[in-house]
DNA sequence: TATTCCATGTAATTCGTTACATGATTCT
DNA sequence: AGAATCATGTAACGAATTACATGGAATA
């Protein structure tokens, strides 16, 4: 694939958990051609911009089952969202369930986008990587739903907190525990 | 308090979704406090490396309470994970089961470490922070428990697609929907 | 032939971690 | 006095985005 095939195949497929810039693809497909580990479909130099597909070697096919094997490094956890309702004690009452509220609507928009990406999978029932794009939009899918029953959770302990204090906060708490 | 303080505070109370290093830390304490949003405790100038104590000025509240009210700003999804199973098709079969063993594993461990924070929290029901604090906890409990869930969900998927191939998988999709 | 889309690339900037260096304070 | 811990700070590096610059190919 040529760098700009790779982002919009990106974009297509797995945006749901992963990005790239052509900043970082055009840059490292050098430096993986530099390493051996791909190398140029066409033997002739392009010339000018003209599109410069890519095939990958058999050390990069070694490298890539290495790295497949390799535990996943965790992400670095940066929710700002809740960072913010964490600190708003410090903002407008109304903030909190407005923080909240928002998040549920983007939970409800990328829950749509999920079924309309399901149908796109379920309709090529004869493509080698069904189970696995079924397995990553699962894991999209169950990650919107419990966005949802957060924001939901979350109201309702505020709702509890301004009518009863902290008392009613955990007296709800503990029901549904 | 002192960037070391805040370090503390921050891996004792929000590690779960938000880090901090000191190389971030100390260079941000002196751009706030030259822009007016944070002043040193004490007034004479600490010698070598004592403890400089800070805190926050009116500017810095104001400009809290507007960070506060700004939607907050969707952090950029990178799922490495998911990116590896989903490209799992180029390893050996065992890889795919034993990625989403692992996943299950680490959530497991997860859960349990919540399960601590929220006695931490209950046992002090009287804190300024208790709604916030259990909101923010529910939201990883949630998030551990939504993750087992996948990954229980996966295997099953791997499962059916070894025995009855890209059929089975559809049938079991299907009735789960 | 003008426009649109495909296509590549670089520079500037931002964000963040890690490693390193060092001093102050407290406890044994 | 020595060790552990509290505490601040900088340098080097890496990862990533954004903005910018530009050219090629297809099509209206």
């Amino acid at each position: 694939m040529t760098g700009f095939e790779i982002r919009s195949f990106i974009d297509q497929s797995i945006r749901f958990f992963w990005r790239e810039s052509f900043g970082q693809i055009y840059p490292e497909l050098k430096r993986l051609a530099s390493d051996g580990l791909i190398k140029p479909v066409r033997a002739d130099a392009p010339s000018g911009r003209a599109s410069q597909p890519w095939r990958i070697t058999p050390a990069g096919r070694d490298l890539l089952k290495e790295w497949l094997e390799k535990p996943p490094q965790e992400q670095p956890v940066r929710d700002e969202t809740l960072l913010k309702i964490f600190f708003s004690r410090h903002a407008a009452p109304e903030t909190q369930h407005e923080l909240v509220r928002q998040t549920r609507e983007r939970a409800m928009s990328k829950l749509q986008a999920l079924h309309a990406a399901e149908q796109l999978i379920l309709s090529h029932p004869d493509h080698p990587d069904l189970v696995r794009s079924l397995i990553v939009l699962e894991r999209g899918l169950l990650a919107a739903r419990t966005q949802i029953e957060w924001a939901d959770s979350a109201a309702a302990l505020l709702e509890a907190q301004a009518n009863g204090g902290a008392g009613a906060v955990i007296k709800r708490w503990r029901r549904k525990s």
